[in-house]
DNA sequence: GAGACTGTATGGTTTTCATCGAACACTCGC
DNA sequence: GCGAGTGTTCGATGAAAACCATACAGTCTC
């Protein structure tokens, strides 16, 4: 087969403009998904894979994590061989909800 | 015994500056609290008791999320006779955290 | 002080959500 | 194809939180 074509199923991603501003909240609610998010926002789009992230949760609830981040449409995901690798949707969260994810970023 | 005087317990109340982030964003991600704060927004400071809002739960539940709305800094309380009366904390609240409670407000 | 009114505290039920272990699906290198 | 690596899905468990009904504690009016 062609090089380049997955037979996995693409990520489901909500854009920020259809995320309601509750979901959004809840979902930065959440330690495990803030520090994600803080740890995305410090490195390079698309150079962080799933697994790279330093967070003391099994992989099944990482994996659930990640998916909570993308409904709420802060997070975009691609496919890289075997990998998934993160992109933080600053620029398109932020049109929607300003400042909100410079709030989580300081943290304190 | 002189006028003026409450023989209840006062309610204990919690400045903006001492909210953690996160404890900020659980606070707003509830529907309930998130109406509450909407109505108290729409209207002038001190001058609307917990019973006059109206939201679709007991006054057990309402008493319960008017405590959380103080722990996160949001609303301020003080008694009237009989009464509690409430007053939204915008400025203190949006000093700290600058855009947040427009987001809430605005809704969608 | 009796009774109406307002809000809080308590105890128990239900729901929601974070978490884990195990099984599964996909990709890649050998 | 086989095995290692990565991430998702499933089912079950535990903890946290929302909720209610009831009982209680103040305040006010009569």
């Amino acid at each position: 087969m062609a090089t380049g074509t997955s037979h996995r199923a693409a990520p489901e991603h909500t854009h920020p403009d259809d995320v309601p501003v509750l979901t959004a909240l809840a979902a930065l609610a959440d330690p495990v998904r803030a520090q994600l998010v803080r740890e995305l926002a410090g490195s390079e789009d698309w150079s962080r894979s799933c697994g790279t992230f330093d967070v003391p949760v099994g992989k099944a609830a990482k994996s659930h994590h990640f998916a909570v981040l993308r409904a709420a449409g802060l997070v975009e995901q691609r496919d890289e061989g075997p990998r998934r690798v993160n992109r933080l949707r600053r620029e398109e969260f932020d049109a929607r909800f300003p400042g909100l994810l410079e709030l989580v970023l300081r943290g304190d």
